[in-house]
DNA sequence: TGTACATCAGTGAACGCGCGTTCACTGATGTAC
DNA sequence: TGTACATCAGTGAACGCGCGTTCACTGATGTAC
C-alpha cells in the first residue's frame, strides 16, 4: 500500500477530532469543512474518501464524542467518584469555558433538533446510553424512578451550563451554575 | 409624508415578527435576510432602512421576544396560574412541536453564547427580568433564595424543552418533557 | 394657485465571499505475469 | 528480475448557490415661495 496500514483510520480520526471540536465551538452550521480539513492537514477533496456529506460527519461526530463522554463517564463512577462530583465539575465555570472540549449535547442539542431523523437517532441512542450510566449511580429507587431522576438531572445539566455560557455578565452566570448545582444535587437526593 | 403616520413602525415591527419565528425555527444563522423581507413583502434592500446589520436585528428580536414571554407570564400570573400551570404548559408536547412561536431562550440559547457581548448582554437584560417575574410567584423563602431557585427551575425548564426537541423517538421525548415537569415542581417547593 | 425642490420608504441589481460538493488528476506502492 | 497494470489517499481547481451588505434609483407626498 502506497499508505502504511492504518493511514487512512488515523486520518479520519483526526477529521472526526477537528470537527468535534469547531463544531462545539463555532455550532455545526458555522463551522466549514475546507476550515477542518486544512486544520487536519488535508485539502477539502480529501474529505469525501472518508464521509458521505457534512451531515455524516456530524453523525459520526456525534457518536464518538457522546461515547467518549460515556466513557469518562464511567471512568470516573469507577475511580469511586460519585455523581455529585460529576455535576459540580460538569457544571464549573472551566467547562463553561472550554466548549470546544466539553458536553456535545450542551452545544449542539439545539441544532441537532433541526438536523434529519437519522441524525437525531444517532444523538438519541447515545443520550439513552448516557442516561443508563447515570442511572446505575443513583442510590434509591427502582429502576424506573432511577431513569427518570437521570433524565431530569441530565436536562438540568445541560439547560444550566448554556444559560451560563450565553449570559453576558460574569457573576450571574457564575450564580446560574451555582444554583443548577444545588438544584441538580437536590434532584439527586430526592424521594419520589 | 408618502406613507401614513406609523407606516415605517408596522413594517419594522413584521420584520421583526417574521425574524422573530423563523430564528427560533431555524437557527439565526440558518435563517437568511432576503428570505425574511420577502415574507414581510418587501425585497432586501430594504432592511437596512430599519437595522444596522442581522446582529441588530437579533438584538431587537431578543427584546421583543422574550419581553412579550414576560407579558404573558405575568398576565397569567395576575390571572390567577400558578408556576405550576406555566410549568406544565412550557414542558407540554404542544410548545415542544412548535419551536416558532415558542421560548426564545431554548431555541437561541447557544447560538447566542456565540455571539458579540452587545447582543449577550441584551439577552442578559431580559432574562433577569423573567427570573425576577418567576421569583415572584415562588411562596417561600427569602428574596435571594427564590431567585436562586427561579434561576434553576428555568434552567430546567429550557434544558428539558431542547433535549425533548432533540430526540428522536416520541416516547422518549415525552419522557422528558414529564420528568422535567416533576423536576421543576420539585424545585419550586423544594425547602432549603 | 402653481411650481420647484426636499424627503424618504422601498426597489432591485450588484458586490465579494464562503459554503458543500464534484471531478480529473497525481504519485507512491502493491500485484500479476 | 523486469515490466505493465491496478489501487487509492490525497490534490486542487471548479461548480452553483445563498449569504450579508451596498447603492443608484424610483415615485409618492410634503413643504417653500
Amino acid at each position: 500500500m502506497r499508505y502504511e496500514k492504518g493511514h487512512k483510520d488515523l486520518t479520519r480520526q483526526r477529521i472526526i477530532d477537528v470537527a468535534s471540536r469547531r463544531f462545539r465551538e463555532s455550532g455545526v452550521a458555522a463551522a466549514g469543512l475546507a476550515g477542518i480539513m486544512a486544520e487536519a492537514g488535508l485539502t477539502n477533496g480529501a474529505f469525501y474518501a472518508h464521509f458521505d456529506s457534512k451531515e455524516d460527519l456530524l453523525r459520526c461526530v456525534l457518536s464518538d464524542a457522546l461515547g467518549r463522554r460515556e466513557q469518562k463517564l464511567k471512568a470516573a463512577l469507577e475511580r469511586g467518584a460519585g455523581l455529585q462530583a460529576t455535576i459540580e465539575s460538569y457544571l464549573s465555570p472551566r467547562h463553561r469555558d472550554d466548549p470546544g472540549s466539553g458536553c456535545p449535547t450542551a452545544a449542539m442539542v439545539a441544532e441537532i433538533a433541526r438536523h434529519p431523523k437519522a441524525t437525531r437517532n444517532a444523538f438519541t441512542g447515545k443520550v439513552e446510553e448516557l442516561i443508563a450510566v447515570m442511572a446505575a449511580q443513583i442510590g434509591a429507587g427502582s429502576a424506573e424512578q432511577r431513569r427518570n431522576k437521570a433524565m431530569a438531572i441530565y436536562a438540568t445539566m445541560i439547560g444550566t451550563l448554556q444559560l451560563a455560557r450565553a449570559v453576558g455578565d460574569k457573576g450571574l452566570s457564575d450564580e446560574i451554575l451555582q444554583n443548577g448545582i444545588d438544584a441538580a444535587l437536590a434532584l439527586v437526593d430526592r424521594r419520589d
